[in-house]
RNA sequence: GGCGGUAUAGCCAAGUGGUAAGGCAGAGGUCUGCAAAACCUUCAUCGUCGGUUCAAAUCCGACUACCGCCUCCA
């Protein structure tokens, strides 16, 4: 099968054929960094990790950049509020969301630019699209003239009538005066004094929210790229400006494929998951109380276009889920030891198709439910061989290196845990005496010490194995 | 009001014409000295109404409910 994706640009499914064979350039819009992350901003970050994981899987080389919007007036009024700079805002809130995101085991991009680090090209794109006729200057303000833009509407699929009558409702006063039409947008903003700012051939400010992602996907990834992503919440006004400026810029298509993820939701109404509605659970805070593995299981599978429920059920599910991978890869791991030289051939066939079947869910928009569901295919069909009294070297490579490889796309590590503790080893050998003489009272008197320690043990037909206990 | 999305078992969730994947929870069982881990069996007619068809969760029409975007939001 052929990968296909749902393009937002037409609202279809569309085979995937990147720009440059092999090669995908891919840009997603990453947070203003004025507080910590929250699961919704979060499930964005890993949706498309999922994602980008998944192209390097089939082969392709990933141009991964995702920006920090550093200036804007939510910084501002961080800044104001903590009664420190946005220089400082920035910096704590893009350390913190480095950390909460390596947490989840999130691949670093190739780049993570930073508006306030790309003023210079801000202002030459600015200035072009004033040459150019797409912009004009009011009182140091500079606004897009949208309806300049011929297709302007088409990526949220907003007619301009329609859009042009709901457009004053979160827009000042005085910018709804300055602007020739309700539907322009801002690309630059003049400061007031002692805000932040930068000079320019039209006065002192700042850049417009649209207009760094522009600057930043076109300067580190070029005039067109393969993949623009980010939260549905985005397509428009943010993507539809992107698009409205980069196009007007450089008289090419902006971007090949439009990718929106879905929204966590919370609550008995599903309501989204947002910082205005006050109704967020940060990373931050929640790393305290879960394993981010299982927080990371939870959020990568599901689709990336469908919202996620975020409740306590959803996190202990994907918790225990969690630990049966981690179990079946341990236990796989474990029958190593007695395994004879050579592959059962039926046995890696199966392994084989269970990837390909992966692999055909995967190609149909990164439908992961379905890709998931053969993992755990995957580790069951690797339960019932560790069972079986005679098993092949070969074959257990073969699915521990799948279990690993495929769950690895979804950021789940699978790993062994290898205790190597002369304790341990004498109490078991000393166990193993008390059960020879059927002493089973010392026996599980030496398991419930090991136990009180942290580690289990299992008896299997093949000895006594040990492991350490999960925690999620 | 305009545009878009969703509705499948207690829960999460696959499935775009041929008689409902997978997971969690539940029930029963196997293995075990007992456990643990694991395995096996079992558990739904698909929001409502109407239509097309030999055959529909899947197509058409109407309706209902919920969510989102409409220039702060991933």
């Amino acid at each position: 099968m052929v990968l296909k994706v749902f393009n937002s640009l037409n609202n279809q499914l569309e085979v995937f054929e990147p720009l440059e064979a092999g090669k995908i350039k891919m840009y997603v819009c990453g947070p203003t960094v004025y507080n910590y992350i929250h699961i919704g901003n979060a499930r964005s970050v890993v949706a498309f990790d999922t994602i980008r994981r998944y192209l390097e899987y089939l082969g392709y080389q990933v141009d991964f950049v995702s920006n920090f919007t550093d200036v804007d007036d939510k910084m501002i009024q961080a800044a104001t509020a903590d009664q420190t700079s946005v220089k400082q805002i920035a910096k704590k809130y893009i350390e913190a969301f480095y950390a909460d995101t390596k947490a989840l085991n999130v691949k670093p991009a190739t780049n993570n630019p930073r508006a306030t680090e790309n003023i210079p090209e801000i202002i030459t794109f600015i200035q072009s699209l004033l040459d150019k006729g797409y912009a004009y200057v009011v009182d140091q303000n500079v606004y897009y003239r949208a309806r300049r833009f011929p297709s302007y509407g088409q990526l949220s699929h907003q007619a301009l009538a329609d859009l042009e009558t709901g457009a004053s409702q979160h827009v000042s006063k005085t910018e709804l005066n300055q602007k020739e039409d309700p539907i322009d947008f801002t690309l630059w903003k003049a400061a007031k004094p002692g805000e932040i700012s930068w000079e320019t051939p039209w006065g002192t400010g700042r850049p417009g929210w649209h207009i760094e992602c522009s600057v930043m996907a076109t300067k580190y990834l070029g005039s067109t790229i393969d993949i623009h992503g980010g939260g549905i919440d985005l397509e428009f006004p943010h993507h539809e400006n992107e698009r409205a400026q980069s196009e007007a810029k450089t008289g090419q298509q902006f971007v090949k494929y439009w990718l929106h993820n879905g929204f966590v939701t919370v609550g008995a109404t599903d309501e989204k998951m947002s910082k205005s509605l006050g109704n967020f659970v940060t990373v931050h805070e929640l790393l305290n109380k879960v394993d981010p593995q299982a927080l990371r299981l939870m959020m990568s599978t599901t689709q990336y276009r469908r919202p996620i429920r975020f409740s306590q059920a959803a996190l202990d599910e994907a918790s225990i889920n969690l630990k049966k991978l981690q179990t079946a890869y341990q236990n796989l791991h474990y029958r190593l030891a007695g395994a004879l030289v050579g592959t059962d051939f039926k046995f890696d066939q199966k392994v084989r198709q269970l990837q390909a079947d992966f692999q055909d869910a995967m190609d149909l928009d990164f439908n992961v439910q379905n890709g998931i569901a053969k993992v755990y295919e995957l580790a069951k069909l690797g339960n019932v061989y560790a069972g079986e009294p005679t098993v092949f070297a070969d074959s257990l490579n073969l699915i521990l290196h799948d279990l690993a490889c495929l769950a690895g796309i979804f950021g789940i590590q699978l790993k062994i845990d290898q205790i190597d503790d002369e304790t341990i080893t004498e109490l078991l050998k000393e166990r193993e005496a008390a059960r020879a003489r059927h002493d089973f009272a010392k026996s599980d008197q030496i398991r419930d010490q090991l136990s009180s320690q942290g580690i289990i043990l299992e008896d299997t037909a093949q000895g006594t194995r040990y492991r350490r206990e999960f925690h999620s």
